[in-house]
DNA sequence: GTCTATAGACCGATAGAC
DNA sequence: GTCTATCGGTCTATAGAC
């Protein structure tokens, strides 16, 4: 079972977003984190960068460009953090790069990356996405290996789940971020190492 | 220390709502749940139960008061579920009942009270609500007891992240529910025995 | 790459009849 | 409690000048 095959990214992409692009998807991210992505508008988007709604859509043809792309740009950064630990020599080094990885991303990104992997818009842009499901399955083997029963999945989904939600809750704002990083990736470490 | 001061919840309110209002509240949550509440109008609210906006404005006044009232509602049973652990016996059992609750309460109410939870507009309404602040604080005060460190907020965070979000996502789509409420139970069971 | 101006649909919200 | 009809405003998206 290939769990790797980079071929259905295909190409990979190697600059992927002109300045002008970078400025409105760093925009839209922000707003839909916090507006969520139904109550941004493309006003809103051309109002945070300081120019027109028209400005924009010479970037992207349609608003739902927009949300792909910016969907896409958090997604790139989680496919980064797994091909790094697929790298590594063993699969526990694997597992461990992972949750680390995972965990400097929900603090590095903050809300951002949370609230679009939650937002029912994203979720369904990305149900039939191939390199998201791609990434995910990825994620899932490097975690649980070949295992695919029930009882593998829910684990998974828990623990991304917990990493990406604990930071977004109301719990755990205006803590300090290290303290944060320190106990996701404490708690994380023990839940990965319950046996099954 | 009380943490259960029911008189924040302020007369505890009987009914609560008509059927026409239960009917309102009842789309909204579905509505919310597949497009966010930024991107669900009254329009659609209105045609989901079959009458005009201006009959679903004779219930509520605003989009506010239904986003507000919808939101209440899925509060209200956590704060059922939070009730009936107080009233156990031993902390311990009071634990175990609490997350079996929790982990019922998120299969029952699937992405509805999930998604709920973590949408940007929710969360905003929320930040400064009293009834929420405190169904919370008696939430964490049941799992770990006085201990307000940095510490305890992740865990509880997680737990509370790991549920809610784990039913939510990909993996678990298609899955019987059984199989997840078990696998759940049996994994937030573990995490919360691990120890400090 | 950015602007002004505009088209047509949809938004939240209200008035008043039944 | 539900309807029709309507208000002013905002939405996505486009045309065309600089």
């Amino acid at each position: 079972m290939n769990h790797s095959s980079a071929a259905t990214v295909d190409e990979a992409t190697p600059i992927l977003l002109s300045a002008a692009q970078a400025r409105v998807i760093t925009a839209a991210l922000d707003l839909f984190a916090r507006q969520g992505v139904g109550g941004t508008s493309l006003q809103m988007i051309a109002d945070e960068i300081g120019v027109t709604k028209a400005a924009v859509y010479h970037q992207y043809k349609t608003k739902d460009e927009i949300i792909l792309a910016a969907a896409e740009s958090e997604l790139r950064r989680l496919e980064a953090v797994v091909e790094v630990a697929e790298n590594e020599s063993s699969p526990k080094r694997a597992r461990d790069s992972l949750i680390t990885g995972i965990v400097d991303l929900a603090i590095e990104r903050g809300r951002s990356a949370s609230t679009i992997l939650s937002d029912p818009v994203i979720v369904g842009f990305f149900a039939d996405h191939d390199a998201f499901r791609d990434v995910m399955y990825r994620l899932r083997h490097i975690l649980v290996g070949d295992d695919t029963a029930p009882q593998a999945r829910v684990r998974t989904a828990m623990l991304i789940a917990a990493i990406s939600g604990a930071v977004m809750h109301p719990f755990v704002a205006g803590l300090d971020d290290d303290v944060v990083r320190i106990e996701l990736l404490r708690l994380a470490r023990r839940f990965l190492a319950l046996p099954t």
